[in-house]
DNA sequence: GTGAGACTACTTACTGGTAGGGCGCTTGTC
DNA sequence: GACAAGCGCCCTACCAGTAAGTAGTCTCAC
């Protein structure tokens, strides 16, 4: 198909397309090739071509959504009024995922982990480092600006924040109920406003940054 | 072991063990009759007397499982003296499992869930359903008492906690390192105290030393 | 401007192994 | 002799992965 189209790897690109969304509704040990196959009409072997092994494949898939995410991280960092907001905007990319029926393609495997090649530990780890040091980042900014107030590290909140909401994604998930997730997430992230007050009601409005610090860009 | 047992279903209950420590290590996708058989020294035939088919043995998995965790909150009610040690204890049965490298059964499950066959599905839910249950008795109770201060129904502040818990664990065991349960742990329960004042100090954040039998009351 | 060689993107045909599951026979016990 | 418990043997489906071959395309020397 598409003969007037050389470009290298468009056909890679749809296995990858395909094997995360495999991936992310079943998990992965939950598909084989012959699926992807069957999807995409081709046969295994052209699939084996592509990635000679299932753990390549895993690695590839894991490594471009870490890729993807980073730039809507940074597609966040660019739009984002606010710290507060910025998670806010990390709490939607996860509803996003589940509004497809799907889980987050690593909160998925971080399940399987004890199946997992070695390599994809590696890279699947990775990719949750990059999400702690991004959401530990939001944090300490949004604290030293006065729009968060929270005890201890920004570093072991990020970590908790990361866990609650992959936890509350498949959890939602396996009730088929994405407000499930809407409703924890808004509370976590709630919680973390230094204008609580025990606050009940339904909040949320836009925020008003108190100080955009010019201090310290980086919190690694 | 314990011979002088002619107790029906003995057989059944080792099946189910070796079946849960498989179940909270690899998976049910990740697992075989075979690795039961093997580790029992039985054939496959013999299992499949037991538990005719996998979607059996994973329903009576989780039923046990359940009723041993029924058990255990029963224990805790017991024990336990105000409800911020309730949910202390409560998350230390989490520990505990994670103490063994292993992943809670149903948070396991709750992640295969797209490839779960449909009779298993519905004994997960009523697990969920019934860890959802005590945590919000418990929380009303503590609420009403003065002991945790949170806005919203009980009942959504349980779901995000059961949700945060099962992904904190999920996270520790990929990570390979039980601290950053019990840091999410921590944080998780004490935002929901009464007393929390944006909280004293830094907390001791690194760890909270593994305790093992009495000695309990506080986890400050 | 053409033909040899290399390369890409597949194919068919197959491997050894494992999956869940089923049949019929044998024990040991009451 | 009924019955629970287990075994040997087998089946079909499927798994990841491999070998060998092929049509089309690009490059470059002549």
């Amino acid at each position: 198909m598409t003969p007037g189209n050389p470009k290298a790897g468009e056909t890679a690109q749809r296995i990858l397309d395909i094997a995360s969304q495999l991936v992310q509704t079943r998990g992965f040990n939950g598909f084989s090739y012959a699926d992807i196959a069957v999807e995409l009409r081709l046969t295994k072997a052209s699939l084996h071509y592509h990635f000679p092994t299932k753990a390549e494949l895993g690695r590839s898939l894991i490594e471009r959504y870490e890729h993807n995410f980073v730039e809507a991280l940074a597609g966040i960092d660019r739009v984002a009024r606010g710290d507060f907001d910025r998670l806010t905007r990390y709490a939607r990319i996860y509803a996003g995922v589940l509004d497809k029926q799907q889980m987050c393609l690593c909160g998925m495997l971080a399940a399987e982990h004890g199946t997992l090649p070695e390599t994809m530990r590696v890279v699947l780890q990775h990719y949750f480092d990059v999400n702690e040091s991004w959401l530990a980042g939001v944090l300490e900014r949004g604290r030293d600006g006065g729009e968060f107030r929270f005890a201890g590290k920004s570093r072991e909140v990020a970590s908790m924040l990361l866990g609650a909401l992959e936890g509350a994604m498949m959890l939602a998930r396996s009730y088929g109920d994405a407000r499930r997730f809407m409703s924890a997430a808004k509370r976590l992230l709630t919680d973390l406003r230094a204008s609580d007050e025990a606050a009940p009601g339904t909040a949320g409005a836009a925020t008003t940054p108190r100080r955009r610090a010019s201090a310290a860009r980086r919190a690694s």
